[in-house]
DNA sequence: GATGTTAGTTAGGGTGCCCTAACGTTAGGT
DNA sequence: ACCTAACGTTAGGGCACCCTAACTAACATC
């Protein structure tokens, strides 16, 4: 029924997703990646890191310069890629379909990123694709989206309207 | 830019979430929610939720019969009730809309129902009453994406369909 | 060459969440 | 009355993740 226990199935803990994501980010973003910066991107302290990054290190994923500058190995860099491409899809759907506001749609993606599947992320890839594929139907839905959000989504006063298990709990 | 931590801004852990939905769940269903029924359902040993309920009941969210049967006071029940509609929302999202296999969709809803806000379970509720008001839309959008699927998203082949940002990563 | 900044490390501490092992209490079955 | 089973608790341990404090190493600057 519920199976809990909050395990992720990958054989890479939150963190350490989180981190090569930030390595390749800023890597991508300015060329280099130090200890230093990747903490002041995550908002985590040097020492979190230098410890942090060990396993990653120990399983060949990530590396360093002579200069300590950090480096993706291949196999780093292919997991950090899906990591993103996890979080990319995530944030544009929250925020350019859902319309859920940037700030909230980044945060919420960076939470949520380690806890889909390669298929439900595939199969956002392709809810995507598709609004942005076929001109009628894209611009039906956001028409409709966006009346239906202003008459009934913005209050959450609906509690009514049809749908038993989705009606919100009672304030 | 990611501003990390993993943090999830409510004011009870995913876990605590968790137990309050499986007790409000349990009661729903059989009428009564003891401890030990409580750990099969979470596949959690009693001894971690001898400790793991104690918040709860600190903090009048649960209470216990004379009995040890497990009680929620109407502010537990209503935080439960919270949980379990983000949980309802998302399967049902994951599951009706985007086709992922039931077990898969059960499974990531009870991860992402602790990380998801009010604001993008609304937007999503949003979107569910919509197919399932909007006839023509409903019909039309499953209809299509469907149809995209089928000839594209299954092999995951279609690496440059034209959408930069959405591309997963090579293989 | 002493000074101060920045980078990275180690040591020690704390929280969340889970486990096993050992123990008491309560309720049936015979 | 006795044994067993089921329930719940405590004690002790472990992992993931974060912190502060106290170093060391490299560096520019004066």
């Amino acid at each position: 029924m519920l199976s809990g226990k909050h395990t992720h199935d990958r054989d890479l803990t939150p963190s350490q997703e989180h981190y090569l994501r930030a390595i390749w980010e800023l890597r991508s973003k300015r060329g280099y990646a130090r200890l230093a910066d990747l903490g002041r991107a995550l908002e985590v302290t040097p020492a979190t890191l230098s410890v942090g990054l060990r396993p990653l290190e120990a399983r060949g994923l990530v590396a360093h310069d002579d200069q300590r500058f950090l480096l993706l190995t291949p196999a780093g860099e292919r997991l950090a890629r899906e990591v993103h491409h996890r979080y990319v899809v995530l944030r544009s759907f929250l925020h350019d379909v859902l319309r859920v506001p940037e700030a909230t749609a980044e945060h919420e993606a960076c939470l949520i990123e380690h806890d889909v599947s390669g298929t439900t992320t595939e199969r956002i890839v392709d809810f995507l694709k598709l609004l942005e594929q076929d001109r009628e139907l894209g611009d039906l839905f956001r028409a409709r989206f966006d009346a239906f959000h202003r008459s009934c989504g913005q209050t959450r006063a609906c509690t009514d309207c049809g749908l038993a298990c989705l009606t919100p709990p009672p304030r």
